[in-house]
DNA sequence: GTATTTTATGCAAACGTTTGCAATTTTCGG
DNA sequence: CCGAAAATTGCAAACGTTTGCATAAAATAC
């Protein structure tokens, strides 16, 4: 075992009695460099088992290559498949990706926007907080021109590069939906109203109600961190007592399936006496029994554009961003949970088949 | 917005008519500072909006407080969890952790030691590729005693700090399981032989066989990346005639879900015709019907594990880093997919239950 | 009030690169 | 073979910290 002895490239340079501007030139492929001496050089790096100090570089360049992305947390199926596409396509660029998780606690949003500044990352994506409402702990990107990229979990009022779901037009497509095949009493789970893609669902919701006539009850929608906890607690509501609704549009597929095993526990069949529809295609959703309707929103798809957002600017230092919003489109996936026709109370009792 | 200037404890210090010296201990609580020149500079710091620059710091001190973290993908389930559980409890300690996926490809993983060495990063823990057999791109961090752990995908010979799951007992209790519920011919789906934890878990299946007098059969195994496509081909091939396997053993639960599915297509029932045992208790694996049984390999364990062992190694260093393997307990999970008894052929046809 | 210890601050080098500019060597036209 | 242009290489500063050592200031002892 050698001991702790780096090898630079003055140790190169030494070695063959060359500059270490030379050195870093050849190495870096300088067009000013003959092809001769970047041989020997690249041989002699190797010889001696040299790697770069990517601090050093860093420093000097006033660059990292490592980008930032900051998601609520990565063991969840959406977030995660969209890290994992940002970064490979980022990866094949060079970049490193810090990949780090706010666990959706502002207070660490915070720290980590303040950290990730230190480490003087090239850009930064980020996927905010389910109650992150106010986003100046971001302003030093902003403010020093280092690209920003918002996914999913975009704010409203920041001017910044997003990329997000048509999350309107999914809420209102489920909603639909829920009022073709027969539902008139559409209970909808939503999320928090401080991140933005829930209110947008909800307006998207309450639309496609009006535009079907049917009447908006307040009693009817819950805001609520969408675990399953909270997806039982809202269920205890719902169910306290009659009428039970005949449709329920959860905005995401870990309250959809708590939902339709307290349906199940309850002897309430689905879809026959109640319709449930989830959010964001979970794999789960497809292999329960009944396999849950859900909308796709193509998380591959929205990763791809992320860290197209990020290299596009990453590739124009010092230009100005601008203001831009993308929309990934959704896509409803139709399956058991809200397939059959409601039957009208009590007659046609047809035996469920599988 | 104002031009790039970062600011730099040299402005810091011009501002103060102080030596950057004493701002560097100021900021870093030195105890030879008095603490009214720590506050005074600590004020200035937080007026001129100064961010160390991480990079600098980590040339001089030839430590980058970034940990490298390698796994196979993190989008699934268990390197998910395990992941996150790394990065929150190092993340307490003042480190970043950079993940990186080798998407299972050796190629990649090679790159990826190379690059993840040049960022000088503290310590590196690894989840292997399911073809790495020879870990020598890892030398470089051994030779120059930087912390390396290896966890679940770890290393057959190669000397070095280890944590993982009991997969030997893994096997052996999942095949006892099966045997105690009447199988006599059971199927086991394993990853390739290229994974010393797959072979682990293919000793404790063959131990149990023996044990229970049941004899192996080659041709009731399966060596094979776990994917959804491959072990619908290994179906094909297990039920192109009789005599069908009454039990099968997969070794992750993405295949078990496969051809669960497959034998509801066949209209072969589960548990009674046929018992099916999966590995690493994917949420998957409870929610579909009927639920399938599997074995808990404690991920959040693993990761603090980890983590911790991560710690230990940074807080010493310069101690030779001794091999040591740490076995993390693994539990089966019971359920329906391997419950009731095997309903002797032909004969009673109970109605399945929902 | 001086000598000595303790406490607080400053100087300057170092970490490993990159790069503008200057210097040197090579090439080549005439 | 000379001079100028082109190609190659070298010098030295810079990036923003940290830290061993020296120095200055304050506190204590006598």
């Amino acid at each position: 075992m050698s001991k702790r002895t780096e090898k630079t490239i003055v140790d190169i340079a030494e070695e063959l009695k060359l500059s270490v501007s030379t050195v870093s030139r050849a190495l870096n492929n300088h067009p000013n460099i003959s092809t001769r001496t970047k041989e020997k050089v690249k041989k002699m790096a190797n010889k001696l088992g040299y790697r770069p100090n990517a601090m050093a570089a860093g420093l000097r360049n006033n660059k990292s290559r490592t980008i930032g992305l900051v998601v609520p947390r990565i063991s969840m199926f959406f977030p995660a498949t969209i890290s994992t596409v940002i970064q490979n396509k980022l990866h094949e660029h060079g970049y490193h990706v810090l990949i780090c998780q706010s666990n959706d606690s502002l207070e660490q949003e915070i720290a980590l926007a303040e950290t990730l500044y230190s480490t003087r990352i090239d850009a930064l994506a980020v996927s905010s907080t389910l109650y992150t409402t106010d986003f100046s702990h971001f302003d030093i990107f902003k403010d020093n021109n280092i690209p920003l990229v918002f996914f999913d979990r975009v704010p409203k009022d920041y001017k910044v590069k997003v990329v997000k779901g048509d999350d309107y037009l999914g809420g209102y497509t489920v909603t639909e939906h829920l009022i073709e095949k027969g539902c008139k009493d559409i209970v909808h789970i939503s999320g928090p109203l401080t991140c933005s893609l829930y209110t947008e669902r909800v307006a998207g919701y309450k639309n496609a109600l009006r535009k079907h006539k049917i009447p908006f009850k307040k009693s009817r929608i819950f805001y609520q961190e969408l675990t399953k906890e909270n997806a039982l607690q809202a269920c205890e509501k719902i169910f306290a007592r009659p009428p039970y609704p005949d449709g329920v549009f959860a905005a995401n597929d870990t309250t959809a399936i708590t939902i339709l095993e307290y349906c199940r526990k309850k002897n309430l069949r689905v879809p026959e006496d109640i319709k449930i529809v989830g959010y964001s295609n979970d794999p789960r959703a497809e292999i329960i029994t009944p396999s849950i309707t859900s909308v796709d929103q193509f998380p591959a798809i929205m990763g791809e554009r992320v860290a197209k957002a990020l290299l596009e600017l990453l590739q124009q230092p010092g230009a100005p961003q601008r203001y831009s919003e993308e929309l990934v489109p959704i896509q409803l996936i139709e399956r058991a949970s809200s397939a059959a026709p409601v039957s009208t109370s009590k007659t046609t009792v047809k035996k469920k088949a599988k």
